[in-house]
RNA sequence: GCCCCCAUCGUCCAGCGGCCUAGGACACCGCCCUUUCAAGGCGGCGACACGGGUUCGAAUCCCGUUGGGGGCGCCA
């Protein structure tokens, strides 16, 4: 077999779509398991693209999920005489032409889409304003060869005539992808689904410029990732840009674990899996042509999975910035060793880094907000609550060791004195210390707050109830 | 309007003519465990869009219908 190579071709947006990414990392999953070539190739024929701060954003993303390329990054705006000199094969073997035809003059000609061969045979010449178009062939068909969905057959003469330069005389993006696909060798092109009905104009371009048929790529388009309304992820509606993820707490791992899934299962069954394991079982025919929906609340999950697996030292480190950063306390009250004390139940607890702050903002907070509901339900209506929070005090504050040990045996006791097993014992004096019913074990928080200021809340909490 | 794609639980994926009274995962609901909440264990709910063929036999193959989606830019 020939040497494999794929391209991931994105035009430069400032960001790395979803539904990119998807394409990117299915693409080098495929490059990796064969041992082929994986090229990056930046789509920015068009000059309002053509910036660099709009390709650094897609670099930095692909690296975040941990996708290095083997070639490129390529750019079309530097290859524009290749496209320049592809076009003048076009006009001079007569399989393209000249077109002045305005957006409006086609709009009215054609109100439902489409060009109509207005200038087919008018023989214009170059000149300003003027585009090229190419004459695709009025019958015969052309077949794309889909690994995912088969052959997909086309009537040529439902193509209609298309541009492949623009009236200033910049390529179109089908002239510089057939050019570069045939130049840079790729073998197959993985790509959104989306692309598909362009695929027959690319490959007719290609055939026109004379590239042998024998070496057209082979194609596998992705089916799309959409949203609960079964539409394509759009920019407008919905989170598509990948860096706003890692922004919203997940694992770069997780991510590509996750977009892994969409459209693909592991033959071995097995969901969650190391990269290299992904590399070994990817094929393409396993790839399913209907489209995803991007489930968050899977996302949520396996990012879960992934936050659980993690080295202890390698969560607190990750969890750094969310609680360095901009934190609901004051920045001067955070104490990473408090933190490090109840990591290991916090790491367990959460689906995203960024929901770690709120799982111990009662360590940072100088007073932490007590919940009217959790007061009435954890505290006033709770057996003996009151009662409970006053003799735990009484208790914590004759304790000769402050151990989460000893914390549960006092707890355990002030709540037999009551007729209460320990999970309704500790409820009053969670409320009172952290101002919620739930939360993280009361005993080991207890232990990373300190006596004096556990106390102090529970002092709080008692001056509160009614009749004091 | 024209072209194209898709169709198994709410969602993602298994199934590639008999092993299917359709399997797993997420979500949801119970129970267990338990220091609340998680995590974990056990169980439950829940799908082959419809109609024709082909075949001894179809979720699996073919055709049609319906439904959904994508494309038809001097964007990529």
């Amino acid at each position: 077999m020939t040497d494999v190579r794929v391209r991931f071709a994105p035009a430069p947006t400032g960001f790395l779509h979803v539904g990119s990414a998807r394409a990117a990392l299915f693409n080098w999953l495929f490059a990796r398991h064969v041992g082929g070539t994986f090229v990056l190739r930046i789509e920015d024929t068009d000059p309002e693209r053509s910036r660099d701060d709009l390709i650094e954003g897609i670099e930095r993303s692909l690296k975040w999920l941990g996708l290095d390329w083997d070639e490129g990054p390529y750019r079309q705006s530097q290859r524009m005489h290749l496209y320049a000199a592809a076009a003048d094969r076009l006009v001079a073997d007569g399989a393209a032409y000249f077109c002045d035809c305005t957006k409006d003059d086609i709009a009215a000609r054609s109100p439902a889409g489409g060009y109509d061969g207005f200038c087919r045979d008018r023989g214009l010449g170059p000149g300003p304003r003027r585009a090229l178009r190419f004459r695709t062939p009025d019958d015969g068909q052309t077949v794309v060869h889909d690994v995912i969905r088969g052959d997909v057959v086309f009537e040529n003469s439902s193509l209609e005539d298309f541009v492949v330069l623009r009236g200033g005389g910049e390529p179109m993006f089908m002239l510089a992808n057939a050019v570069d696909d045939a130049d840079m060798r790729i073998t197959h092109v993985l790509r959104g689904e989306d692309l598909l009905s362009s695929t027959p104009k690319v490959l007719l371009l290609r055939h026109a410029l004379g590239y042998d048929p024998a070496d057209d790529p082979l194609y596998g388009h992705l089916p799309v990732i959409v949203n609960e309304k079964r539409q394509k992820l759009s920019k407008r509606r919905d989170d598509v840009a990948l860096e706003e993820f890692r922004e919203r707490g997940y694992l770069p791992e997780a991510m590509r674990n996750y977009l892994a899934l969409l459209g693909w299962g592991p033959p071995s069954g097995k969901e969650i899996l190391p990269v290299a394991e992904m590399v070994e079982e990817f094929r393409l025919e396993d790839v399913r042509p209907s489209p995803s929906f991007f489930d968050v609340q899977k996302l949520d999950h396996v990012n879960g999975e992934y936050i659980r697996a993690l080295p202890l030292t390698t969560f607190v480190r990750d969890s750094l910035p969310w609680l360095e950063d901009d934190p609901p306390w004051p920045p001067e009250n955070f104490d990473l060793a408090a933190f490090e004390v109840v990591a290991p139940h916090v790491q367990e607890r959460v689906r995203k880094l960024s929901e770690v702050p709120a799982t111990v903002d009662f360590l940072f907070l100088d007073q932490p907000p007590v919940d009217p509901d959790a007061w009435e339900k954890g505290v006033l209506r709770a057996k003996d609550g009151p009662a409970v929070l006053a003799e735990a005090a009484a208790a914590y504050a004759a304790l000769p060791e402050w151990t989460s040990s000893t914390l549960h045996d006092a707890t355990l006791a002030v709540g037999e004195a009551h007729g209460l097993k320990l999970g309704k014992a500790q409820a009053p004096i969670r409320v009172a210390v952290t101002g919620r019913t739930v939360g993280l074990p009361l005993f080991e928080s207890l232990t990373a707050l300190g006596r004096e200021r556990t106390l102090s809340r529970m002092q709080t909490a008692l001056a509160k109830l009614p009749g004091q």
